[in-house]
DNA sequence: TGTAATGATACTATAACAGTATCTTTATGT
DNA sequence: ACATAAAGATACTGTTATAGTATCATTACA
């Protein structure tokens, strides 16, 4: 079980290291450098993230990324959103279907408490600070 | 993303059923008619349990399942154990090693947690406990 | 001793995750 | 202009966990 998946988690790392690094630009290639992830790999989820609004690339030589929005403004939950989608501890689908019970389950509304409150937490956390912390 | 996956899912329905049943012994049929439940895949569900003594099996004609032990006792994060192995938010591995930040990882304290949260929540749930709010 | 139950075990299908490969497009420095 | 170094787009592959199926062996009751 992985609340954060590896796409995310590298998402993470290199956006915490296009801040820290200073520069006005960031290429997959230095990030490749910096962080030995996989380089395709790490392409595709850059290139998610600029699709998603929370990168902003630039193309041709000397291309590369930039952050499209401050440290403050990217939330963890947000990431997960984009790589995992919805943030969910359960489906709660009985053989395929929505468990019959749905309204009354007990064992959901309990799941939903831990949900709820795993939610609330992500959501408090932010590239920004993630890094102060780190400090 | 599943706190709760389909055969820890049908074990403590499964759980649920006998101790309402208040009967001796629930043979599998009776437990299939009962819940909907596809057969082979909860009989393997019922013999784990059987195996790790939270029921307690007998064989031949009239055959069926027992509790082993009171439904105070059967806790939810057990059973969660038993099918899924220890609660676990994140594996943090980065690249199938562990991350390489593991000590100072400001990502993996924050999920921690929340990890420790929902561990704390699911250890408070028994089957008893759930079929008491139940009502 | 037949039969209705569980025990044990091996097999299959599906989907999510993780990663690779390849070709296209774009901008820049010379 | 044009070679080159960057990102964009997209299709493919491998691995693992989940969810289930199928089959034969064993046991106990009536």
């Amino acid at each position: 079980m992985n609340l954060i998946t590896r796409n995310t988690d590298y998402a993470i790392r290199a956006l915490c290291y296009i801040v820290k690094s200073n520069k006005d630009i960031v290429s997959v290639k230095e990030l490749v450098e910096g962080l030995k992830m996989p380089r395709p790999f790490l392409r595709k989820v850059l290139q998610e993230l600029n699709k998603k609004g929370i990168l902003r690339s630039y193309k041709g030589k000397n291309g590369g990324f930039v952050l499209a929005t401050r440290p403050e403004n990217i939330y963890i939950s947000k990431l997960i959103e984009i790589f995992q989608g919805p943030i969910k501890l359960q489906e709660h689908t009985f053989k395929k279907k929505i468990c019959p019970e749905i309204k009354s389950c007990v064992l959901k509304k309990k799941i939903d408490e831990v949900e709820n409150y795993t939610i609330l937490k992500v959501n408090s956390l932010s590239i920004a600070s993630l890094l102060k912390t780190g400090k």
